[in-house]
DNA sequence: AGATTTTGCACCATCGATAGTGCACCTTTA
DNA sequence: TAAAGGTGCACTATCGATGGTGCAAAATCT
């Protein structure tokens, strides 16, 4: 019954009695401007259903220069916040009746540069990159390649860039900690994860500092370790941190939610009273942070939001290298009763 | 400098005084074989790097019927298992020299099988199916198609299919959870969550089931909530029966993170001490449920493993409708001080 | 030196769909 | 009744890369 074959507006051409051309015509919608009746359309759509005809999508993108890929780069599927962005990348994306095309590359450098140029050799109608470790020179490949492009959440120099308030949403977070500390115990704030060579890393730690400085402090060196985004790293690093100092801190600031697993790991082995006395505040979210008996205020990033105003730079054909910040909110731990 | 315009392989031919198609042996390392010398090939390379050449690839793909693209279709992104999914598929794609294409269908009938259709125009070379609502359906439109295709977590009659051992992993963590209890308590267990009607749920109910009966207990109707993969309607669900019963069962067995998201939503609203007293378990790992003060056994599916295997499959040209079990691992709760 | 082999490349059809152009045939209008 | 316009479709070039085939020129052999 079936054909086994793919079959091609040929082989229907041949069964309808009519020219490939008018197939074509009557299959992708433009029959009516080309004047092919419509008794000729249900016949030939008719014997299309039967066959299971499919277009060839490779086929009409050589022809039409438009592929209907949309390419994303993420650092990685498997962590909350980008997982979210890929969420809405991919509904927006299927909204448009385009097929969303994401690649994780682990923010490495190679990997990236990588996935950007196989993308342009999938001739992608556009690329959103987002959290990437080297925004310029992937702004410069992008350009190079005439391929419309926008950074998320980690900008670029070159292009138009959507990203989170970095800064103010790691003051108001640290604001969120500094009110849950003793006032003298003020000066003990710890930042703790993240990359300082980041823009984002950058920017909390700016907020960070400048909340400080509203409650008369100064943060010092010592205070901010920037230790990656690992979370090995960060139970490790805290772990030392604890060791040197011969305690915790009087308040923590986590930055990202792997760093926050990555403390979570050394604290579940401390005395609970340790941590008790401890105000723990994190850069990222996740629903069972704050379902933790430890009261956590978190700070989520709009993901819906960075891909809206994302793909609105797309559709404004928006090459100015402006910068869009979205704020960030900042989400205070519920009571707790039990857990 | 840069040429503005999308070189081709004739644009190159044409500066390096030679013929489209010696352009193309060049660049795509065939001109071994089809005996161009290496002086040549040199100077294409050089050409090509300084214009910024880039093939087309869906020339290439029309032209070789293989268009190096894998499809995935899957429920979300935001979800710890399924985005693990995505990221070893990512991994092990983009090893493999091709493009993975994930497109999530919220395990939406319609989406789904427009998303199958939709990757068919694309002619991906193959297609991984998870954890979709609809598997026989979409096999057959495989198959007509002619598309190796593999079903992951949740199998399909007439394709090859990877999954969980979801009877064993129900099995596990039933032992686990009765072991916690009392033993006068074992007949006051009950399982939360999911969609009787789908594959997974069904095993971990039997498995269930099967564990129960090790404890000579028969597993009423009543004990088993089927209430869908949401949040809220878990949270809803659990509060009914909190209400009904006037209390907590002596274990609760959840099925899924998103179910054990909306449980906590519900049980963090009570008195810590009834809580405490009832065994939880959920099937589906979160590291933050690992970490919860109260000791939560989790199963963790080995996403690697899955992803793994169903690339055999393909591999293998297989389109034996076999199924292939991979036992999923139960992870004990730490012993939690704090937090 | 002439015959034979090898080297190095050009030429051309092809993959499947799209869109410009042309041309019968039919209908309307003067 | 002839001119003018409309309708319905076929023909053909094209998108960029690939691979089979053919043919000179150079290299090797007798």
């Amino acid at each position: 019954m079936e054909a086994n074959q793919k079959q091609t507006i040929y082989d229907i051409a041949k069964a309808a009695g009519v020219s490939a051309s008018t197939v074509g015509a009557a299959l992708n919608g433009s029959w009516k401007s080309r004047r092919i009746s419509k008794n000729t359309v249900n016949r030939i759509v008719e014997i299309a259903e039967e066959v299971g005809y499919t277009v060839n999508l490779q086929a009409r993108a050589l022809r039409s220069a438009k592929t209907g890929l949309f390419g994303m780069i993420l650092p990685q599927h498997d962590n909350r916040f980008f997982s979210s962005i890929g969420q809405c990348f991919s509904n927006e994306t299927r909204t448009r009746q385009a097929l969303p095309v994401i690649v994780s590359t682990r923010r490495d450098r190679d990997q990236e540069v990588q996935a950007v140029r196989g993308l342009i050799d999938y001739s992608v109608d556009a690329l959103m990159l987002v959290g990437t470790s080297n925004p310029d020179e992937l702004g410069e490949i992008c350009r190079e390649a005439n391929l419309p492009h926008v950074f998320v959440d980690q900008p670029c120099e070159g292009a138009p860039s959507v990203v989170s308030d970095n800064k103010e949403g790691a003051r108001k977070l640290t604001y969120a900690l500094l009110d849950q500390c003793e006032k003298n115990a003020v000066r003990d704030i710890m930042f703790l994860g993240g990359n300082a060579a980041l823009h984002a890393t950058d920017l909390r730690i700016q907020g960070f500092r400048e909340a400080l400085l509203q409650h008369d402090q100064i943060a010092m060196d010592e205070q901010i370790v920037a230790c990656g985004y690992g979370r090995a790293p960060t139970r490790d690093a805290l772990a030392k941190l604890y060791q040197s100092r011969k305690g915790l801190p009087s308040a923590l600031f986590i930055n990202s939610i792997g760093c926050f697993e990555g403390a979570l790991e050394f604290l579940t082995g401390l005395p609970a009273e340790e941590v008790d006395a401890c105000s723990i505040g994190c850069f990222d979210y996740d629903p069972f942070g704050s379902l933790l008996r430890h009261p956590i205020p978190m700070v989520r990033q709009r993901a819906d939001e960075l891909v809206r105003r994302a793909y609105q730079h797309l559709d404004e054909n928006d090459t100015e290298p402006r910068m869009t910040l979205i704020e960030p909110e900042l989400i205070l731990p519920r009571v707790i009763n039990a857990l």
